[in-house]
DNA sequence: GTTTATTTTAACCAAATGGTTAAACTTTAT
DNA sequence: ATAAAGTTTAACCATTTGGTTAAAATAAAC
């Protein structure tokens, strides 16, 4: 097979465009032209590459997906209390969020908007099993009382979810809101918020 | 002036349409054809009440700014106590969430997207006066004692924002992953997470 | 009832956009 | 060296889409 005739993989330099220029615009905002000029290439070699600007699209998504949930799966897995995992949890996620805030708010808009596209199912299973491991974990440490005993196991991860998640969803917003538009002061709190988060979390589960 | 020579006001009916494509689909991905067949007219009716698309998008993206701040700009003026403030504004946004749960998510998506997309300056002005009023009272309550001394103000209003919009924002995610897609399940627990949410606010102002 | 102003429509238009094609260029295999 | 396979490009094409226009329909004014 004759590949790399070019210095950088092409394949893998339209993958990061798309993925740049789909995250920023989304399905329908995306231009093709502009994520060839991106990738610093010409048009058609995208559709030589992937066929359609869908079937790119989807590559993108499905990889997004996968990212957003992967933290999770590996987690929520380890034969390790409850409350180690969830600060486990919290941590490793919060680290991925520096890296890529957007993730889980780009999956949730274009399910929104373009009902077709879809989460890959196996993921999807995965997950919802980890899940309600989890959930049974919580809900024996409660019989145990070492969880309080009114605490609903979806609620905490709701909580967490929505504490780690929001603030970057809505980073503009909070941004301008909260720290004068002052970038820093709100990368800083993110950065204080991780064991804000932990405390809350916990504080919850005392019996 | 001729007015009225329609049963229902041919405005309204387009701005209704159109706030609902708008909110469906986005700027980008909504049609100008899609909204005037959903108004029941023809589409060169939006033309002649509203100029463009970009025209009558910022109608409706104005008016859900609005929207989205009119709560906590009620609230937190008032000269109550803290947590009276806090526990009403969870309340009254909660309710307001029940009849449109993606107004904040469909603001923060369009201006991510589209920058030239902005906030009414002015709403955006009052709302940062009244938060910075909000953080005083907090302080004030922190040096009397009546609230732990290391909460920080900020904190208190994104962890209200994110436990109360992100589970409407991701509800398609949240209710397959938590409740196994039952809808009924999910709307109960948005119901039930309202004393949840104001349990976790409260617990962490405790001294 | 006739005129005037407003509202609504059908038919069109120009630009943008996803996608194609056929030819040129590189690399690999023999 | 030559053929074969893979890669890249410029020029095109068809469709979609926001927007326009001129005429018809309706209501208001006189």
């Amino acid at each position: 097979m004759a590949q790399e005739h070019t210095e950088a993989n092409t394949e893998e330099k339209i993958l990061a465009a798309a993925r740049s220029v789909f995250m920023a615009k989304g399905l329908d905002g995306a231009r093709m032209q502009d994520i060839a000029d991106t990738a610093g290439i010409n048009k058609a070699l995208l559709h030589y590459y992937f066929r359609s600007k869908e079937k790119l699209f989807q590559k993108v998504f499905v990889e997004k997906g996968r990212e957003t949930g992967k933290i999770f799966r590996e987690v929520i897995g380890l034969d390790i209390p409850v409350r180690d995992k969830l600060l486990m949890l919290i941590d490793k996620e919060c680290d991925k969020l520096d890296e890529d805030p957007m993730m889980l708010f780009f999956v949730i808009s274009e399910m929104r908007r373009n009902p077709d596209v879809v989460m890959e199912a196996s993921e999807r299973d995965v997950a919802k099993i980890q899940f309600k491991k989890l959930f049974k974990q919580i809900k024996e440490e409660i019989a145990n009382g070492t969880i309080r005993k009114d605490v609903n196991p979806e609620d905490v991860m709701i909580d967490i979810m929505s504490l780690m998640h929001f603030p970057r969803m809505a980073a503009p917003l909070v941004t301008e809101m909260f720290f004068d538009g002052n970038e820093e002061a709100f990368k800083k709190n993110l950065k204080r918020r991780i064991e804000h988060i932990k405390n809350v979390i916990l504080k919850n589960l005392e019996p």
